[in-house]
DNA sequence: AACAATGGTACAATATAATGAATGTAAATT
DNA sequence: AATTTACATTCATTATATTGTACCATTGTT
């Protein structure tokens, strides 16, 4: 039994006192014994999957919550003349990476700039990665897999980025969009 | 035993599948033993969290990825003409929602706006919350708790949301911001 | 003071997770 | 054809998760 390396006692505890519930409540709540939550919390035992998602949905939270290492910083800064870029095959588009240096592991931020009729394609990226395409100025066409949808100035589109997909800029003029990737 | 609610066994079957690995390669990788999770796949037992953790290590992905029930869709669109607006308490800020209907759960997407010298002061979000702000005209500062930095075009800032936080347009002209929302 | 309620911990019994070895099937090798 | 290898499943045993109950300490009520 090694529980060292998932801090779950630490954080049932830390939502069921931030709730304002005693281990009896809880237990009443999650249909896990008093005596089970109890053990849970003092690191004396690993529990099953089931047995933390059932807490999970009494703590009106996610399994991924109560596993979670925690970690603390200020703000941290990612500078525009220190972010990287990129740009499409045939540099029809700059990619700005907007994502500071200690990203989380499963986000991505980009600002993205094309040229008239510029286009950025890419593969599939891991499985159920999402994308969030929001416009800031142009119109612009985003492809994913077999859908397709136009957006104008402020439209925000959400697709399934584990396919193949693009973005190609409609307008004579230089287009601009934000790019949210979420790897789940 | 009831793991009818968490596609577990579905989901490490596919991981692996994935990668391409037997059930005596991926126990080799992860301890655990090839009888276990062959019983696992077949969803014949409910296993423990650290058991999860350690095949969720050995495929390269997280415990979430392993409990969670996938979805599938096109690509869903909001029009800026539907997105809500919202204003900071003394109307100096403009809040464009960016984040389409079937959000996730944990993450909100926005446009903001200000007024010269605007600003967007936030009480603490969740525990952990964090924040990343992009410039994306004007001179901005964002606080959150005791820490301080002042953004120009093109930067991004990432920080917690769990604490008092606030946002200004230091400029006498207006600026804009995309704000990325992230709960744990 | 005696009793009840609250909240958490310890303990013994029961249920089940997890293992190593054996078994089964199909394909490849001798 | 016989044997070996690769892959997955089953089985009996061991280890441990989980429970209900008892215990402990504190606070509140009668």
């Amino acid at each position: 039994m090694d529980t060292s390396h998932l801090p779950i006692g630490k954080n049932i505890m830390h939502y069921r006192k931030k709730k304002g519930i005693s281990l009896d409540e809880l237990a009443r709540r999650s249909g896990v014994s008093k005596s089970m939550l109890s053990q849970i919390e003092q690191e004396k035992t690993n529990p099953t999957v089931i047995t933390v998602w059932k807490i999970s949905r009494a703590l009106d939270t996610t399994i991924e919550e109560l596993v979670e290492t925690g970690t603390d910083s200020p703000i941290e800064v990612l500078r525009r003349s220190e972010a990287p870029v990129f740009y499409s095959e045939d540099n029809s588009c700059e990619i700005y990476v907007n994502s500071p240096i200690h990203m989380m592991d499963n986000l991505e931020l980009y600002t993205l700039v094309f040229k008239p009729h510029g286009a950025l394609n890419s593969k599939p990226h891991y499985p159920k990665a999402e994308e969030f395409l929001t416009v800031i100025s142009g119109h612009i066409q985003v492809t994913a897999g077999e859908f397709s949808a136009t957006l104008n100035e402020g439209d925000t589109a959400r697709y399934r980025a584990d396919r193949d997909h693009s973005i190609v800029n409609l307008s004579e003029t230089e287009a601009t969009a934000y790019l949210v990737v979420i790897f789940p």
